[in-house]
DNA sequence: AAGTGGTCTAGACCACGAG
DNA sequence: TCGTGGTCTAGACCACTTC
């Protein structure tokens, strides 16, 4: 049987299991009941059990190996990719107060850096726009972020006090399903030091990431810079599951942009 | 039917699909098959294609959206988690040529974070470990090792001209599943600098790991700091299965160590 | 309306871990 | 040896996309 409107069971199922966890109702390190046992508490098939724990595997939340029971393993912050996606609603989800300016916007051609990550053709009209991100009032973060001609038409309209792009875009029936993030250092040119209110050559935290919606096609292409001391990123990964990749940089320094 | 001894249907599908894939053979957004289609083509079931498609979707190769078949991403840089836990096995699947050296190590009592971490007891014994790693004879990362006092045992034993750590702790018996991974910006003490031979206070961008056996019992938490321009990280996510977290960095800067 | 992926079931056998 | 998770099957219905 499949759900009728939109949560599946085995997402009810993990999110169950995984507030049981977070409440300490197992404790760390301690066991979780068998597929078995859990499928028979929800009235639910085994099968459904599996999907549900698959999730909680992959996200860290507990172990699994042959032979014994899952385990619980340390609390884990879990973020929604929603929370990933969109500086105002990972602000949000940490009570923090969200703000940002859009410092320049204007339509140009894009480089070939862009084309590629956008998946156009050298040349084509995108929408770049450079925006300033607060967290409770202070500057942490530039981003500078270039839009396909569709999707930039959109962020056009929005009002210029647009807190959350994210949700404008929503709002217009543009989803993002996957992304694409690279970590590595960057160095504050003038624009950011004096955003950021710090001097040129700071050394910052940089996230390079390109969005895509359901279907695949490229949705926005970013550049973000952090001060130091402001975020951290984390990976989980697992023989199970591996979505963390380290590469050897061979950037296209500073001179692209 | 079960597999008789170690590869899964599934994964060999997969290994297939994605062979298939970046051969190019459908094309960079082209479209995959059905699963009907692929189940008789292979001659299992849907559930098991299934299976090898989700490998798929995680590490971002393919798309799924219900009512259309799959389509290909971008050409994905896949590393398995070998090669993510072991800076050697990253380095050869790079056709680099690693190398590595113990600079310092002792035997000590855990600090506060080291303990946590471990999930040891405060003032448990660890082994402590400083080595520099070289990609071609060039030094990239700094590595600050703690081990809790069984694995740390092991360690010690290994010829001191080891390479791989990892796959001398393999040799024994010890085995990795799990890893936590923070990202973040850091500043080179005068040890850091003295062995990258850089001036000290440069920024170095820092990867804490944590990681852990099938049990969930931790094997070694690290510190590596590398020089700016040598590597990046990337990860993929997606509706489907986030690993990546981006969090609030409450650092416990410097003096922790 | 037809095709496709998403969800769910019920049952089977296997491989591994632990007693 | 027994319990547990890992793999696989066969079939069902649903929701969404596309024509």
């Amino acid at each position: 049987m499949a759900n009728s409107q939109g949560t599946a069971r085995y997402r009810q199922l993990a999110a169950a299991l995984r507030a049981d966890v977070l409440a300490g109702v197992y404790g760390e390190g301690g066991r979780l009941p068998s597929e078995e046992a859990l499928a028979e508490t929800h009235g639910v098939s085994r099968g459904t059990v599996r999907q549900a724990l698959a999730l909680l595997r992959a996200e860290g939340v507990v172990t699994s190996r042959r032979g014994t029971r899952r385990v619980v393993l340390e609390q884990p912050r879990v973020q929604s990719f929603a929370e990933l996606s969109s500086f105002t609603r990972w602000a949000r989800s940490l009570g923090e107060e969200p703000g940002g300016s859009v410092v320049a916007s204007e339509w140009r051609a894009a480089d070939a850096v862009e084309a590629d990550r956008l998946r156009l053709a050298p040349g084509a009209r995108v929408l770049w726009v450079l925006r300033l991100r607060t967290l409770g009032g202070e500057p942490v973060m530039v981003e500078r972020t270039v839009y396909p001609e569709a999707v930039g038409a959109l962020v056009d309209s929005l009002p210029p006090d647009t807190v959350s792009v994210t949700e404008g875009l929503e709002a217009h029936g543009i989803l993002l399903a996957d992304a694409d993030h690279t970590l590595d250092l960057a160095f504050a040119d003038p624009d950011d030091a004096r955003l950021l209110t710090c001097p040129a050559g700071t050394p910052l935290l940089r996230e390079r990431r390109r969005t895509s919606d359901p279907t695949g096609l490229p949705v926005e292409w970013s550049e973000d810079r952090y001060r130091a001391g402001t975020v951290a990123f984390t990976v989980h990964n697992s023989l199970a599951s591996t979505a963390l990749t380290r590469m050897r940089d061979t950037s296209d320094q500073e001179q692209s942009r």
